[in-house]
DNA sequence: GGCCAGGAGGCCT
DNA sequence: AGGCCTCATGGC
């Protein structure tokens, strides 16, 4: 065990309920074990900005996107947008991960029509069924080797229903997913969405969650009650360029847990 | 407490 | 515009 002082924009709590991550769990005293990729971490705050954490290096480093300032783009919302302004507020400790593309693309593609418990689970089942063991009851998000080894009937016994034959198309394709980094936004969503099974909503989730595209904001249920209420003239895209998907999530977390 | 029905953080045809 | 697999949720 040891300790780490970050010392602002870091709420584990509001983190875990923002709806990017499936694979965080509370331990208790506002301490999560999350799993990502091959990799494990339990953290527990301390208070004072520190946190204990079972272990740490350039992975974490990178995973909590800690190199990114939060305040200055929430800086950036203007003064005639209330609401806004109000959801960025409530949401700040809000950071947008640095996920592995390839596990955020199936988790995605899970998540269709599930709930966040369901989707929790699936992918838990998932990770049993194909990923490396790391330690007793632990298991790596599995490679696309990995799970293009599952039969259909293997991924359907992970209740993934009707997406089982989209993981496993999706698996067992040329596609490789982390060589599409080098693609521009609109290149990138294009070529999401020619995979079975991802369309605009999991592309774009992939994009912000997986890729770090800070200017992708997924148009979901909750956002589109937002858009609904908040933006009759249609959300002003073009002012918070580059950073629109951080505006979503302030939104997704506001609207959510607020009203 | 258990059972059942409608809906869930979409996509495909 | 409907169907799709499964599951958590809420009403009875």
């Amino acid at each position: 065990m040891s300790s780490v002082k970050i010392d602002n924009d870091f709420d584990l709590r509001k983190i875990a309920e923002s709806g990017q991550c499936f694979r965080w769990n509370p331990v208790g005293g506002g301490g999560y074990r999350i799993q990502a990729k091959d990799r494990m971490l339990t953290i527990c705050p301390t208070g004072q900005g520190l946190y204990e954490v079972s272990e740490w290096d350039a992975f974490w480093e990178n995973y909590f996107d800690l190199s990114t300032g939060y305040a200055e783009i929430r800086a950036g919302i203007s003064e005639d947008d209330p609401y806004l302004r109000a959801a960025a507020q409530a949401g700040e400790g809000i950071r947008i991960l640095r996920q592995d593309p390839w596990e955020t693309l199936i988790t995605f593609i899970i998540s269709q029509r599930k709930s966040i418990p369901a989707i929790k689970g699936c992918v838990e089942k998932l990770c049993r069924a194909a990923g490396r063991k790391l330690s007793e009851g632990y298991y790596a998000f599995p490679t696309k080797d990995e799970l293009a080894a599952l039969s259909t009937e293997d991924l359907r016994a992970c209740g993934l229903g009707y997406r089982a034959k989209y993981i496993a198309a999706v698996a067992g394709s040329s596609t490789d997913v982390d060589e599409m980094r080098t693609l521009d936004d609109e290149q990138l969503l294009k070529e999401l969405m020619l995979l079975p099974g991802v369309g605009v909503k999991v592309a774009s989730c992939t994009m912000l969650f997986g890729f770090h595209r800070l200017n992708l904001f997924p148009e979901d249920v909750w956002i589109n009650r937002v858009l609904e209420e908040h933006y009759p003239d249609g959300f002003p895209f073009e002012r918070y360029a580059p950073y629109c998907g951080v505006m979503q999530q302030y939104l997704f977390y506001y609207r959510r847990m607020y009203h």
